[in-house]
DNA sequence: ATGAAAGCGCTAACAC
DNA sequence: GTGTTAGCGCTTTCAT
């Protein structure tokens, strides 16, 4: 461990008190004589010194502090969240400390007990997407800090921003639909998650809008969501009779995917089948065709929860705190139409 | 704030000692009857009690958490780097919290020393890339904290595991020359920053090697390295005259960029120039041409990194601590070749 | 089986 | 101008 105040103070023979008004400034307007300032800040110098953050997350209670808990990093969709919210929280003078849970519900226990217990000004959730842990935070014991939930719905009385999932894929759906294609598939990773049975549903809701019968056939899953199982996808989607004339996909990657397997296989995009992704990647323009995919504003997103909880933060000295009420805000996504898909009329 | 062991202990009418014993479990193993255990059990879900993690701060040293700063983590690169430190630091039992700098130095400053004196067990930094907080880490007073640098030199006496990113840019270069390449551009964002001058430098010494003479003319420059500086470098290529007949790009995005420009004007890639990006993005086989590029081992950067932190913790008790050198790895990078590059022999 | 008290590093109120 | 002291929340001896 480094040298503390006391170590300090006993070395120059003057008392804790005397280096810890130096160390806040304090000196300046009040007392302490610039030569005994000199000596504290030559001893701090040569001993290197480092205030202990503990003891000040003792003392006093503002961390001016952001937690912010996500799944993955690695998916730009949830990068660019992290962003949105920084970025926000950085104006209003408070700095984020990110746990990135992998996915498992268990790490993102630990990352809300620990932060919590950190004392951070609040904390905001980008839930793991099995939904196990979503329902369980209403019981948590938040101590009073403010808790914003990311993209994910839950019944608990908390403050959600939300992404309305199932209306991206039914614009998609409806869009291909009004286009005048008649065998749309859909593709899903991870099929049991949350997140995946929202976009489904907006597919099986445009369907059934149009009075389209919905085939098992038509359903495509693979056991994951990335690059690599679109390939998979894309395999069984060639396997159907008959033929495909569209496909919406859970994500860019998987469409990416597919759209790579497909145009290798000489498929035609659009021509043949047309595509359809979902998250707007800042690369999917770039992509063998410039992907129709289904924007979500992210960075809007991370803003708006990080906006949440400092307002949180500023009603929590006022009377009213308990009375206020769970907000929930919906973001709608929007479709982004591209070169991968076509008219069929 | 939440309510503390004392609290609980008045509530139920014992001492503070007993009811933090109950919480450690130290219960079981000596002393506590079950009635009080039961008592303040009940109590502590009661009053919601949490834990305060900056006492724990205080008491002990070890937080078993890996502090981590990193530039930037829309960039795929630098969240996979996070990735592989994450993955590490959990098989053996340690946490990571990130701070995220946005290139920031003044931020990066900041999370340094916060994190330093929130105890992290050690610190991995991923440095901001104009270079200019490097060179201060020598100054930094670590506490002790074991750190690393990731991913940029420094002539400071630390840990560091690096990228030869000049290697990088040579061996593609060199690809390119051996392959016939006559007249090779080199398009460089931020072409102040560090990282940018490396990767240029190995495309000088590739042409130095065989005796081609560098132009001004085909070293394109462009304000920021992301998809837009692509087309925007790309625009610029169309102007050069004699036509280039190779680009190599500072990453993947900037020749995502390219290249989607390129294709609009009907320029076809490979035919009429190749193109070689840097960092094997996931997704940049996707891409509209399957990107020949450089791939860095970026999970691996991580994976020593902090593997290089643990072995610090471990002879941080031994008397040999302070003779231990600081250790410097470095990891080489690999040329993909892919679908934008063909031979001009 | 339980409680009292000291102390971790630091700040702030109050002496002198 | 500077020192003394109490106390933040909790753990840990040491009494009882």
């Amino acid at each position: 461990m480094g040298a503390t105040i006391k170590d300090i103070a006993k070395r120059i023979n003057v008392s804790p008190a005397t280096v810890s008004l130096v160390l806040n400034n304090k000196a300046e307007k009040s007392r302490i004589s610039k030569e005994t300032r000199k000596k504290v800040l030559r001893a701090i110098q040569k001993v290197g010194y480092v205030p202990n953050f503990h003891v000040r997350g003792i003392l006093e209670q503002n961390t001016f502090t952001i937690g912010m808990i996500a799944t993955n990093i690695k998916h730009p969709a949830i990068a660019l969240i992290v962003e949105g919210a920084k970025a926000e929280a950085g104006k209003h003078g408070h700095h984020v400390i990110l746990g990135v849970t992998s996915d498992d519900a268990e790490q993102e226990k630990y990352y809300i007990d620990n932060f919590i217990s950190r004392h951070v000004s609040g904390l905001v959730i980008i839930p793991t997407p099995s939904g196990e842990t979503i329902e369980a935070l209403g019981n948590v014991n938040t101590n009073n800090t403010p808790l914003v939930l990311c993209g994910a719905p839950t019944s608990s009385n908390i403050d959600m921003v939300l992404i309305d999932n199932e209306a991206g894929t039914y614009k998609a759906t409806k869009y291909l639909i009004d286009t005048g294609h008649k065998r749309i598939v859909y593709c899903s990773g991870h099929s049991e998650w949350v997140l995946a049975k929202f976009r489904f549903s907006g597919y099986r809701k445009a369907l059934e809008e149009y009075d389209i019968k919905f085939s098992n056939q038509f359903y495509v899953k693979t056991t994951n969501s990335d690059f690599e199982s679109g390939k998979v996808a894309a395999e069984k989607i060639l396997k159907i009779n008959p033929k495909p004339d569209a496909a919406v996909f859970h994500n860019d990657e998987m469409a990416a995917g597919a759209m790579t397997f497909l145009l290798q296989k000489n498929i035609k995009i659009p021509e043949d089948i047309s595509i359809v992704g979902y998250d707007n990647l800042p690369l999917s323009e770039a992509f063998a065709v410039p992907l129709t995919t289904v924007s979500i504003p992210q960075e809007e997103l991370g803003r708006i929860s990080v906006n949440l909880i400092l307002e949180r933060i500023a009603h929590s000295n006022t009377p009213q705190k308990q009375n206020k009420i769970a907000q929930s805000i919906q973001l709608s996504p929007e479709l982004v139409i591209r070169k991968s898909t076509k008219s069929r009329l």
